[in-house]
DNA sequence: GACCAGGTTTTGC
DNA sequence: GCAAAACATGGT
């Protein structure tokens, strides 16, 4: 692990940064807010908050409210978001004035993170015959797919992924946002902001391999970046999810997972899993007693059984696997 | 040291 | 085409 420099807590949130960084947060100011309403069933908790999701440091939760950055070109922004009766309420932070375009994208981003506009009262036909999918269903009843992530950013986030563990995963994140991301403060909350394309099409494979130990990986972040740069996810919403998906496993470095990973979460297929070593043992293990169940096998299994929602009955149970130990707890 | 981690590319038949 | 090896790194 990368040694570092003297850390301190920022924020009621308590985010660890280098002392050296605190010179260069960014204040966001409170600029306006909008209200959405979501397609019901909605649970907020669990859509905007996963038990299972490793740290980030872009993101927020409490009982509550949930607070998260966002990259709307090269503007930072800041959200917070809460329920009002059965409006999502979004109070926006940025460093000056918004203009109309800049919140309808906001707005449209947001409503495609957490699938606002999609009907979960499927779930309730889902044939249950094991009674712990039950349960995960009926315990996280109206949680979505949550996305915030674009697809360069989701496509990092599973790169850090592959073949590795969760603890260096989450070490090179946050080596690589120290790095190239920014630091942004607003309603007493302190959070990283995710680098862009552009930040990151001419960093040195050395300087990722050194300072932010990304190993072999470090020579995909280029690609990445260049694929990014040259195609932006609203000049890639023309292709068909098929399509699009072969296309991006073009880019060096993205392979059946990955691409499963962005089908699974960014385009919100609920069909699609992207099978791993640790997600395998949860759905074998939970639905069918067996823990090194083939991905392929796997797959067959839960399309059978659950047809085109079989990528949201394995977030129920992945997520439900950590609802009372929560890889990053709520704040208080 | 060997082996494994929330995979993918390259190599060698 | 397909299986096996190689890929960086850190922990056990």
């Amino acid at each position: 692990m990368l040694q570092r420099q003297e850390q301190i807590k920022v924020g009621i949130n308590d985010l660890i940064i280098n002392k050296e960084s605190q010179k260069s947060i960014i204040e966001l100011k409170y600029v306006d807010s909008f209200v959405l309403l979501p397609v019901e069933p909605f649970n907020f908790r669990y859509t905007l908050w996963k038990p299972s999701h490793f740290y980030t440091g872009l993101e927020a939760h409490s009982v509550q409210y949930s607070w998260r950055t966002y990259k709307l070109g090269e503007k930072p922004l800041g959200t917070k978001i809460y329920m009002n009766n059965n409006n999502l309420v979004v109070d926006i932070f940025a460093e000056g004035n918004l203009d109309a375009q800049d919140i309808s994208s906001l707005k449209n981003r947001i409503t495609h993170s957490y699938g606002l506009n999609e009907d979960l009262s499927c779930l309730e036909n889902i044939k249950c015959s094991h009674n712990y999918l039950c349960k995960a269903i009926e315990d996280l009843y109206g949680m979505h797919i949550s996305c915030p992530e674009n697809l360069f950013e989701i496509s990092i986030v599973s790169l850090l992924l592959q073949n590795t563990t969760i603890k260096r995963t989450t070490g090179m994140f946050q080596n690589l946002i120290d790095y190239y991301g920014q630091l942004v403060t607003f309603d007493n909350i302190c959070l990283r902001v995710f680098f862009t394309p552009l930040d990151m099409v001419s960093v040195d494979e050395a300087e990722l391999k050194e300072k932010c130990r990304l190993g072999y990986r470090a020579k995909f972040v280029n690609n990445y970046a260049r694929y990014f740069v040259d195609n932006d996810d609203n000049s890639l919403q023309s292709y068909d999810k098929e399509t699009l998906l072969k296309e991006l496993q073009t880019i060096k470095g993205v392979g059946p997972y990955t691409a499963n990973v962005i089908a699974a979460h960014s385009l919100r297929d609920f069909k699609a899993i992207p099978f791993d070593s640790w997600n395998r043992k949860i759905i074998g293990g939970r639905l069918f007693g067996k823990s090194d169940l083939e991905a392929s096998v796997l797959q067959n299994m839960m399309e059978n059984m659950f047809g085109d929602y079989a990528g949201l009955i394995a977030l129920y149970l992945i997520e439900y696997e950590y609802i009372n130990n929560p890889v990053v707890p709520l704040i208080d």
